[in-house]
RNA sequence: GUGGGCAUAGCUCAGUUGGUUAGAGCGCAUGGUUGUGGUCCAUGAGGUCGCCGGUUCAAAUCCGGCUGUCCACCCCA
C-alpha cells in the first residue's frame, strides 16, 4: 500500500489559463483581430518562440534580466550554457526575420503577429510572465511614410471597437519633441529625463519635478519647464501652439511638432476623441525615435498600459548593413482580456462548441445514433453522440451542464422521425434530419456562426 | 532583485483568551423505479489546517525559518 502523494494542481503564477467558456471568447477575439488586420493588408508571420540569445539581447538595455533562457534538463558536457531563449517581445524577432528574409520580402513590409511573449517579471495584476501580444508593424527601406504613423493607431482603435472596447484612449507623443525641447534647454541627460517624465501620470507634476532635480541633476527652473511641457494634452492639434508658447528653439522640436500634428489631424477624422496628443508619454524602450503610443483603459486608469508602440529609426542595424526604419503598435491582449474577465465584463461563451447532442437510446442499435450524428455533421453542425446508452435523464443532464443548445432523439424504430429538443425553451418537435434547423434561441450555434 | 500582507475541503470563507471528534455555502457523486435536463428533497465522498522546527500537559490558534501567493517599487503589453 503505497501512500498516494498528490501534487497540488496549480498553474504557474503569471501564466494565465482559462476555462473553456472563457477561452472560446478569447479565440473569437483573436479571430476578429486577425480579420481586421488582414482587412488593411497586413500579412501574418509566425516566427519561433525562441531566438538565439545574441539576437534577443541585440537591442541593448537591461532587459536580459527578464529573458527566459532554454536548456535541456540533462545538459551534456559544455552544454549547460543556454544558447536560445524565449522571445521577450515580437519586435526583436521581427527585426531578425526581416533582416534574414530581406531579399524575399516586398517593401514596405506590413505584417501582423499574434503570439505569446515571455518575461521573467514578478507577476501582479496586469503583469504576466506569459502573455499574448498582437502587433502590427510597417518596415521599409531607408524611410517609412509618416502616413503609417497615423494609420496604425486607427487600425488598432478599430480592432478594439469591434471587440466592444470603446472606452480606450490612445496617447500619442513624439520623441523628437522631447529630445528637441530638452536639448534646447541645455539638458544633458536626455535619456534619464525622458524616463522620469514618463512617470507623470503615476507620481504627478510635483513628483516629476522633484525627481528631475534629484535623479537627473537638473536645476529646479529647468525641471519646471519640463513639467510644463509634459502637462500639455489635446485631442486636436492645439498642443503645438502651447508648446511653441514655451519658447524653446530647436529644429528637432519643430520637426516633432509637425509630425505629431500630422498624426493627430488624421486621427481626428477617423476616431471619436480617443486619440490624444499627450506630451508626457515617452515609453520605456529607448529605441523609439519618433512617434510613440500608449493606450489605456479609460475605466481603469491605474491599470497598466494596454497598447504600446512607436517609430524606430533602424530596426535591423545589428543584422544588416542597411537602414530599415519602422513603426509599430501592439495590443496587450492578455492584459486587456484578463482585466475584463476579472471585472466580470466578459460574457462567458458555451462550455463546448457542440450544437447538437445525439442521445443514445437504451435498447436501440448504437449505429442509429452514430449515423444520425454523421448526417447532422455533414450538414455543418457540431455534433456529439453520447458515449453510452445511459439513462436518458443522465444524457440530458450532460447536455444541460455543457450548455449544448439542442438534443436529438434518433428514431426508436425504422421509418420513424427523429425528435429535436430546444434545451432553452424545452420545446420538442419531430422533424427529419434534413429539414431540422436551429430555432434561434440556442446560443451556441448562433455565437459560432456569427464569428466564423 | 528590494520591501510589506496572506496561507483551513475542488472554490469562497467561518473557527472565541491555545482545550478533546475542524465547520458552512457552493461544487461534486448516488438516489427519489420504466425514454427527458434545470428546481426541490435525502444520502455520501472529500482536510498531514502550506512545509519544517520551537514553546506548552495540550497548537489550525503563539514564536522562528522555508516555500507559495498577493501587493508596492524597478520595469513593462
Amino acid at each position: 500500500m503505497s501512500a498516494k502523494k498528490t501534487i497540488k494542481p496549480r498553474a504557474i503564477s503569471g501564466f494565465p489559463e482559462w476555462l473553456p467558456e472563457i477561452r472560446i471568447v478569447e479565440q473569437q477575439w483573436m479571430n476578429e483581430i486577425r480579420r481586421i488586420f488582414e482587412s488593411y493588408g497586413f500579412c501574418s508571420i509566425d516566427p519561433p518562440s525562441v531566438e538565439d540569445i545574441d539576437v534577443l539581447t541585440s537591442k541593448g538595455g537591461d532587459t536580459d534580466k527578464e529573458i527566459y533562457a532554454l536548456r535541456r534538463l540533462q545538459a551534456e558536457d559544455g552544454g549547460d550554457e543556454a544558447r536560445v531563449a524565449l522571445h521577450y517581445d515580437l519586435t526583436v524577432p521581427l527585426a531578425r526575420y526581416v533582416a534574414q528574409h530581406f531579399n524575399d520580402l516586398a517593401f514596405p513590409f506590413k505584417r501582423y503577429q499574434i503570439q505569446r511573449a515571455w518575461r521573467g517579471e514578478r507577476p501582479q495584476e496586469g503583469r504576466f510572465r506569459e502573455f499574448y501580444q498582437c502587433d502590427i508593424d510597417v518596415v521599409d527601406v531607408d524611410n517609412v511614410a509618416l502616413d503609417f504613423d497615423a494609420e496604425l493607431p486607427a487600425v488598432i482603435l478599430e480592432v478594439l471597437a469591434s471587440l466592444g472596447l470603446d472606452r480606450v484612449s490612445m496617447h500619442i507623443n513624439n520623441r523628437k519633441i522631447l529630445q528637441g525641447f530638452y536639448e534646447g534647454l541645455g539638458i544633458e541627460n536626455v535619456v534619464e529625463t525622458i524616463r522620469v517624465v514618463d512617470k507623470m501620470d503615476k507620481i504627478g507634476p510635483e513628483g516629476v519635478a522633484k525627481m528631475l532635480v534629484d535623479d537627473a541633476g537638473i536645476d529646479a527652473a529647468t525641471a519646471q519647464r519640463c513639467v510644463e511641457l509634459a502637462s500639455i494634452r489635446s485631442t486636436d492639434t492645439s498642443f503645438a501652439e502651447r508648446v511653441r508658447a514655451l519658447d524653446v528653439k530647436s529644429e528637432l522640436l519643430d520637426e516633432g511638432l509637425d509630425e505629431l500634428t500630422f498624426v493627430l489631424e488624421h486621427l481626428a477624422s477617423v476616431t471619436q476623441e480617443q486619440a490624444v496628443a499627450d506630451l508626457a508619454i515617452a515609453r520605456g524602450f529607448d529605441y523609439y525615435t519618433g512617434t510613440v503610443y500608449e493606450g489605456k483603459l479609460i475605466d481603469y486608469p491605474d491599470y497598466p498600459s494596454i497598447l504600446s508602440g512607436g517609430r524606430y529609426d533602424d530596426l535591423v542595424g545589428s543584422f544588416l548593413r542597411r537602414r530599415l526604419p519602422g513603426v509599430g503598435l501592439s495590443i496587450g491582449l492578455t492584459r486587456i482580456f484578463a482585466k475584463l474577465v476579472k471585472e466580470g465584463q466578459i460574457q462567458p461563451g458555451p462550455k463546448c462548441p457542440t450544437d447538437v447532442l445525439v442521445v443514445q437510446l437504451p435498447g436501440v442499435d448504437r449505429a442509429v445514433a452514430r449515423d444520425t450524428g454523421r448526417h447532422l455533421r455533414r450538414r455543418g453542425f457540431n455534433v456529439e453522440v453520447y458515449h453510452e446508452a445511459k439513462k436518458v435523464g443522465a444524457q440530458m443532464k450532460y447536455a444541460d451542464r455543457k450548455g449544448i443548445p439542442y438534443v436529438c432523439f434518433p428514431p426508436g424504430e425504422p421509418g420513424a422521425l427523429p425528435e429535436f429538443k430546444d434545451m432553452q425553451s424545452g420545446e420538442q418537435t419531430s422533424v427529419s434530419l434534413d429539414a431540422w434547423s436551429p430555432s434561434g434561441s440556442g446560443g451556441t450555434f448562433k455565437a459560432r456562426t456569427v464569428s466564423a
